[in-house]
Formats: structure tokens, C-alpha cells, sequence
DNA sequence: ACCTGAACACCGTTCAAGT
DNA sequence: ACCTGAACACCGTTCAAGT
């Protein structure tokens, strides 16, 4: 193993680095294999040496938002309400590509300065739309809050005990949910976004 | 101090004293209080001893969401939209009322079988208002989504790095989130909530 | 049957010490 | 300036032992 126990002056330790590795233990293992000493030990160093470099852990996330908030890529402008939805999608996409994210903005309250241009963005054609700006914080929440917990309760949902609770409902005794078990499981979640998205944006735009 | 360190034959420990007490720490200080050694330290008991009564950690928090779900008041039948919109009311004041919830049901999947009733009678509304089962589970997910994005964002905000995010932006930069800083604060999201949840009943159920 | 102490395998973070 | 080991004050949970 020629792997060093010990950085040289020659391979500092950057947050970068430190960065880097975290994001990779949370894309391939969830939010709880993120402790700060699995990430020192998958760099060969101590657990001390990173919080020089992030601070400490929720410094290390807001990094970590900051990669993915720069890493989306600009949603060209266009007709307002097309705008609107494409804006959604890329926090979408962005949501589903890295689930984690919404856990730690929801979870530990933080945020990315980074994403602010893309809000500003949104803001922007709520504005073109005619909304004044108590239409467009409503809009805002309703879009977010919408896409905030398809988010969480798609990706939470899928190994829950929640399923569970719903799977075991005796059709007798409420009838309107055993209804339902015929349709739930076999549909496409993407599709059902992405039709929801587009109503919301027509109920919340004026005149289309 | 008479506290007594051991239990007596008489005075044995139960699931429903366990939580009791759980849901007072939770209550008073937030989920990051309830451990289980906390809640063995204020029964005056052995942190394994809990472990007998309500399995682990999940067992207990699924206890504490059973409790929470048979204490809302039921919801007298109306007319379907008006129906409809009671019970998002109700989910909602819930949320407000017991802000762990939430981050139990997104963060842990985990869910109270008791709050199926509820379920079938809002999906008994979708049906009297005539939506297919199609579609009243996409108007299930809009609503709910939103509300719990709105209880998970509403609470979390008050104290949250995002907003330092928010307040930072410099105006001449990113003019439109500019043009919110005056609006943003000093509104009443309790009113937003109303407002965003009637618009949305309305968008969801056909012919009003 | 019910409760316990000791132990295991973890956390984030502080502090004083090394180079 | 940058990195370290040891320590502190925690976690949830297993296990073997007590009554």
C-alpha cells in the first residue's frame, strides 16, 4: 500500500478536496454516512485537520450546496410562463440527481448564496407575468413548497414504513382508500410532476 | 429528594408513561432532545430499559405519531370542497401545532396508521366531487405536498442560515429579489396559507 | 417478565501539542 | 500555518446478568 497516512507539504489539504470526497460518500451512500471522520479517513488525515478548511460540518454542507447549486446549468429565457416551468424542472431535476440536497436545506436550514441569480431569475418573470410581488411570494411558495415536498416524500417514500401503513388498510372499513390501491405504485411519478407543474403554473399565472 | 432510582412492582414502567414523557421533550425542546437516554434519565429509569416497551428509537417516535394522529378532532361532512379544505386545515394546524411531526414523517418515513380514517375521508370527497382515481391522487399530492413543504419550510426558516442567504443579496445585482426585501417578513403566512390552499381546492376540484 | 450495568461502535467538537 | 492525538460529552443498541 503506498497510500501516505501522512499530507505533504507538496498535497496540501484544500476544502476542495474535502468537498470532493464528501459529495462522493453522499451520492453513493445517503446523508448518514456523512460524518466528518469518514470523510477524514477516506482523505488519509485526521478528523481535526478538515475543520480548519469548512469550518465544521454545516459549513461543509453549505459547501457542498454551493458545487451543486453552481453545477445547474442556466435556463435559457424565453415566454414567462414557459420560463417559469423550465426553472421549476432544473430544481427538479436537481432535486431528484441529488436527494440529500433537500434534506439539508429542509432539515438544517441551510442554504446556497449560489442559487439566488436562479431565483432572481424566477422573480424576474413573475414580474413579466404581471404578478405583483405579493402574487409572486405566493406563486414562490406554492411552486416551491409543491416541488420541496414532492422531493422529500418521493425519495423518503420509497423505502418507508409509511407504504406500509397504507398497504395494510382494510378495504372494508375505509372503502375511498381501498379504492386506491389498485392505482398506487404502478404510475409514473415523473409524469405526475410534471402535469402538476404545469397546472400550477396556469392556475398561478394570470391570463393564458 | 424522594425521587425513587428504582421501580417498584407497583408503579411499573409503560409504553404510554414513555411517551408521555417523550412527547413533553419534544414538545418543549425539539427532536435533537429526544434521545433515549434523555427520556430514560427524566423516567428515572435505565435508558435500556425503554427498549421492552417500545422496540427502538422508530417504535417510540411511531407511538408519539399515533398519540399526535387520535388527538385531532374529526372533521364534520359538508359539502365536498368545503370538506376537502377543512381537512388540509386540520393536517395543517397539526403541523403547526407539533412542528417534529413533519420532520418525523419526511426525514425517518415513518407514519401513524391512525390517520388513515382522515385519508379516506378526504379521498371520499375527491370521489362525491368527482374526480377519478387519477386524479384525486395528483390532487392528494399537490395539496399535500404543499402543506408539508409549507410546515417543514415555515418552521425551519424562522431560525435558518437561508435566510442570511436571502437578506444578503445585493439589490443592483439581482434586481428582482431586490424588489422582495421590503415585502418579505412582515406578512402573515398563516393568511398566505389560507389563500394558497383555497386557490388550490378550487384549481383541483372540477366546476365551482 | 421486567429491569439493569457494562460495553460496543459510533458521533461532533475542543484543546493543547506538535511540526 | 497546518496538522495531530487524546479527550470530552454525547449517541443507539447488544448482551449477559440480575431480580
Amino acid at each position: 500500500m503506498t497510500t501516505p497516512r501522512r499530507r505533504r507539504a507538496r498535497d496540501p489539504l484544500t476544502a476542495q478536496k474535502i468537498v470532493t470526497v464528501a459529495l462522493d460518500i453522499v451520492e453513493g451512500e445517503g446523508l448518514p454516512a456523512l460524518t466528518m471522520r469518514r470523510v477524514a479517513d477516506d482523505l488519509g488525515v485526521a478528523p481535526m485537520s478538515l475543520y480548519r478548511h469548512v469550518g465544521d460540518r454545516r459549513g461543509l454542507l453549505v459547501a457542498m450546496l454551493d458545487v451543486v447549486a453552481l453545477a445547474m446549468p442556466p435556463v435559457p429565457h424565453s415566454e414567462p410562463r414557459e420560463e417559469v416551468v423550465q426553472i421549476l424542472s432544473r430544481l427538479h431535476e436537481t432535486f431528484r440527481a441529488h436527494s440529500w440536497v433537500v434534506s439539508v436545506l429542509s432539515g438544517d436550514g441551510l442554504a446556497s448564496s449560489h442559487v439566488m441569480p436562479l431565483m432572481d431569475q424566477l422573480f424576474d418573470c413573475f414580474d413579466r407575468a404581471g404578478l405583483d410581488p405579493l402574487a409572486a411570494i405566493r406563486a414562490w411558495q406554492v411552486l416551491f413548497y409543491y416541488l420541496a415536498g414532492e422531493s422529500i416524500f418521493a425519495h423518503v417514500g420509497a423505502v418507508a414504513q409509511s407504504r406500509e401503513v397504507f398497504r395494510s388498510v382494510d378495504p372494508a372499513e375505509l372503502p375511498a382508500i381501498g379504492r386506491l390501491h389498485d392505482f398506487a405504485g404502478r404510475r409514473e411519478e415523473q409524469a405526475d410532476f410534471a402535469h402538476n407543474l404545469a397546472c400550477l403554473v396556469d392556475l398561478l399565472l394570470p391570463g393564458s
